[in-house]
DNA sequence: GTCTATACGGTGATAGAC
DNA sequence: GTCTATCACCGTATAGAC
């Protein structure tokens, strides 16, 4: 996606991880100027409409992140369940490591803008939408039904976002373990 | 809880009700002073620490708002799964009547204030308990065991959390209907 | 194209009159 | 106890020099 490690891309790298990690208010311009390190002036002249314009660009950023994450997951382990389930585990232990490098679910982004910014909730729906078809096609190449396929989709992503709520909540990571354990017996029929 | 309508009552519910629907940093001291017709001044006389020693109170607030509407669904219902589902169902249709009535999850206001409020994520944390030991009194009821109902209690806030972060981000209340028309499928095991 | 200096509005907070 | 007037600050945004 992006080619060489311009000012821009700079900028949209630093917004990404930021937003990622506070939110959308939870970030000025102030904190992209300094974890990115290009000048506001910069900022303004790559992105006129300033910080939504950015943002919007930082979400779609998060959402390939996130896209290569699952895949590359996807692709070491060949049943779906067993997939889902270890991409849960694997959330849970970001946790115990390093305070919250996890970061907060998009559906918080989409949350705090919802009233303010039609674009960025659209943005953020784009990346629920493309994360949920990769557990589709997962599901349909072990014979889950089209229609029971779709359904866990929107299952798993909600356990998802709200497991992460939850371990965010708690400070740990037990909720997504808990989750994580059992899928096996939630998305048992196919 | 509150006795009578004095000025610090009508401050917190009307905090409680904006931070439910535009979420902590959504809202401003300027909103709940229009909102409670209360002026600045006196905010200030009940609630010296200013907006984050409102919010507590108003989390908690919210806290047992909740837990009446929860438990107002559960008398009426005896079978546990049908009436989680039921209490699911109902708030898929809120989103198609009014708008953003519905508001935001409470792990959103914790998400929020992860990195700058001790004290609000804890508030956020108790609310989320205790909505958890509602699911499992009900679950114990019908004979599900101890460490099922537990595991079960927090799959739930998981799926109602969750779910409400992609009713949100969808703009209607579809991923929420399905979500609760899943719940029999995915509790069917005690 | 890149960066600096500045404007302007709104925020949470406070002092002090009534 | 209640309210008004005002504060200092920080947020986004802009103008214009290099």
């Amino acid at each position: 996606m992006a080619e060489k490690r311009n000012s821009k891309d700079i900028l949209i790298e630093a917004a990404s991880r930021l937003f990622r990690i506070r939110g959308y208010y939870g970030v000025g311009l102030k904190d992209i100027i300094e974890e990115s390190g290009i000048p506001k002036g910069s900022l303004y002249h790559y992105f006129p409409k300033g910080k939504e314009e950015l943002a919007i660009e930082a979400i779609s950023h998060t959402k390939e992140f996130v896209i290569d994450e699952i895949k590359r997951g996807f692709d070491e382990i060949e049943d779906p369940i067993k997939a889902i389930q270890s991409h849960i585990f694997h959330l849970s232990e970001v946790f115990g490591d390093s305070e919250n490098l996890l970061g907060l679910p998009i559906g918080t982004i989409a949350a705090e803008t919802y009233t303010t910014s039609e674009q960025i909730r659209m943005a953020c729906q784009e990346a629920m939408e493309d994360w949920q078809s990769i557990y589709v096609k997962k599901l349909l190449e072990a014979d889950f039904s089209e229609k029971r396929a779709k359904e866990l989709s929107i299952v798993i992503n909600a356990l998802i976002e709200g497991g992460i709520l939850l371990s965010l909540t708690a400070k740990n990571g037990e909720p997504l373990q808990t989750i994580a354990e059992q899928i096996p017996l939630l998305l048992i029929n196919k």
